[in-house]
DNA sequence: CTGAAAGCGCTTACAG
DNA sequence: CTGAAAGCGCTTACAG
């Protein structure tokens, strides 16, 4: 085991109390420029580290955060949603600019996961990120709500919702997605994706595809909505569905770009050419949209300036300033899978 | 603020000595059944959480485990390698599995990264994950050695190597890759990654390459081998770079998925047929190489095992236990790019 | 099986 | 600008 210096030893090598190196070494203005120097020279010969259990256990936080991700229980033990993914490089960025660490966790929605990072003090913050129910999701949020603890999430962004909520805006997105489809003269819409309170975030997507049909005149037909979750797999069968009851299609409008990728494989296996007769639009952009076959057009979005969102209001709630639920913007991504 | 609990209310509450609260709470066998389970119900009642700084201080050990990405400097800051994120998910589990949490940091080669989380009492042990130069990277593994840092990585597996490495068996894959299109019928090979001592995996496979046109009597070209990093980008550059060369071409084998997804861009872009005219083979079997056009050919790392193996290496290690480091196989799976 | 006490390594009033 | 002292909330010998 090797030895670790601690504040006492270089105290005792520079001629100093304690206290002294315990200021010099956070830059307290108090000390004397000198006496610092010398401290931090110490220090930095002796490969000295301030004790973080410590030092969190007297100042009582924790310079870190914790980012929750959860996972509907129905996915894929090894395949996380490569928008998570996205969301997860973005945040850990922007933790580190702000100087703290990051403890991640991927949890099953029926975990206790409400795990208490807070309450056991590992964390002075969280951040959650999650596709699951989000009937069950809003139980436990309120539970957080109620323990006081410090959370900010990406999702869904609406009234009553409990806690401080980011998201993009996916009413928009749905809406760009489908004026620019019946802008290029596509009439006959499917939109795959469930569609109900169980996942806001689709249904709000929804919510603006419909929009976009009333607006041009066009009838909404409830037939045309497939559910489907963010998965390839989900996404084939619904499209199948679709074609199953040989609904006339030229144009069809994903919740995600994993359903429009499993969408477009199974239009094509029905012997369908996309986008020449069937345009498809996905959301998200993930890396993978790029290079399906035809590439993807999708609804961005910008998961960098999310991540930064979300850090700085869960900061800015440990530090008790006021923070509002925003939403962040949707573009659209036009590729060659929407003939246009 | 919301009052936290301390074991002393419980102690209090039960009126039992704080002391007992403590055993109780972690099972000790020591403490009268009864006792530990009033003393449990009360400790739920009050919502009471242990406090990690506290007792990780007490007892010198954090419970946590640190996750240290390293990127190439030259990578776009918002794209992170999707093998490395499937790797992340896989160790995420396996960490959670053994009771650790898992602090996640990306860092850029050129940090001061050996970041000290093991000095600062912030992990037990580190896990180490990167592509960046080799050659830089050494050093500072060395350093950690010094220091007498736990911390396993996964990449090149080697002699002389300092620490404890786990990878995936490069060379077979490398071999694998080229025998399957040398019996399918292919005669004219390339090699597109980096082959150097900067990036010992892309060396180790492009090795196995070597080893299976040897084997077959095929002469190695030199000028067969364009160097790349792993970019989608990079990958297109370095097929064009023989293109311009109008070496003559019925296979390309690549050090990445990445790197073949822009070999085969480039390839037809150039008017030729995947697979027909030429095929191709990747590696890592990152979820969009299923997704590419035609659908890409690959050699597998099993993110899954070599999650659980590293985490179950630094544990034992942390435990001072002895741990050897291993390969894990590198499997061959079949698609369309290949053309059998 | 239980309790009193020490102590992990810091930070931070308090006094000078 | 500096030091002596208290104390963050636990765990763990030690004594019974």
């Amino acid at each position: 085991m090797k030895y670790k210096a601690t504040s006492f030893d270089i105290a005792y090598k520079a001629g100093v109390s304690q206290s002294t190196v315990s200021r010099a070494l956070r830059n307290s203005p108090l000390v004397n420029e000198e006496t610092r120097k010398k401290i931090q020279a110490i220090a930095k010969e002796l490969n000295y580290k301030v004790d973080k259990n410590a030092s969190n256990l007297r100042s009582q936080h924790t310079g870190t955060l914790a980012l929750l991700l959860f996972e509907d229980p129905t996915s894929d033990d090894s395949l996380i949603n490569p928008f998570f993914l996205s969301m997860l490089g973005s945040i850990t960025r922007a933790a580190a600019q702000k100087g703290y660490d990051l403890l991640v966790s991927f949890q099953q929605l029926s975990d206790d996961w409400h795990a208490d990072y807070e309450d056991a003090s590992k964390a002075d913050g969280l951040i959650l990120l999650g596709y699951g129910d989000y009937v069950d999701y809003e139980e436990k949020l309120h539970q957080l709500d109620e323990q006081g603890t410090h959370f900010v999430r990406y999702g869904s962004v609406a009234e009553n919702q409990p806690g401080i909520s980011f998201g993009c805006d996916n009413f928009e997105g749905g809406y760009l997605a489908t004026k620019h489809l019946i802008d290029s003269g596509r009439r006959h819409f499917a939109f795959l994706g469930g569609a109900s309170d169980h996942c806001p975030e689709f249904w709000a997507r929804y919510q603006g595809h419909c929009h976009a049909l009333k607006e041009a005149g066009l009838e909404i037909r409830s037939e045309c909505q497939s559910d489907a979750i963010s998965t390839e797999e989900s996404g084939y069968e619904a499209a199948q569905a679709l074609i199953a009851q040989k609904i006339k299609l030229d144009a069809v409008i994903c919740a995600s770009d994993l359903i429009a990728i499993g969408g477009m494989r199974a239009i094509q296996e029905a012997g369908y050419k996309v986008p020449e007769d069937v345009a498809f639009v996905g959301f998200d952009d993930i890396p993978m949209a790029s290079f399906s076959n035809p590439p993807l057009t999708t609804i961005q979005q910008n998961t960098r300036l999310a991540g930064e969102m979300l850090v700085e209001a869960i900061v800015n709630l440990i530090h008790n300033l006021d923070v509002k639920p925003s939403l962040t913007p949707a573009t659209l991504v036009i590729r060659k899978s929407c003939g246009s």
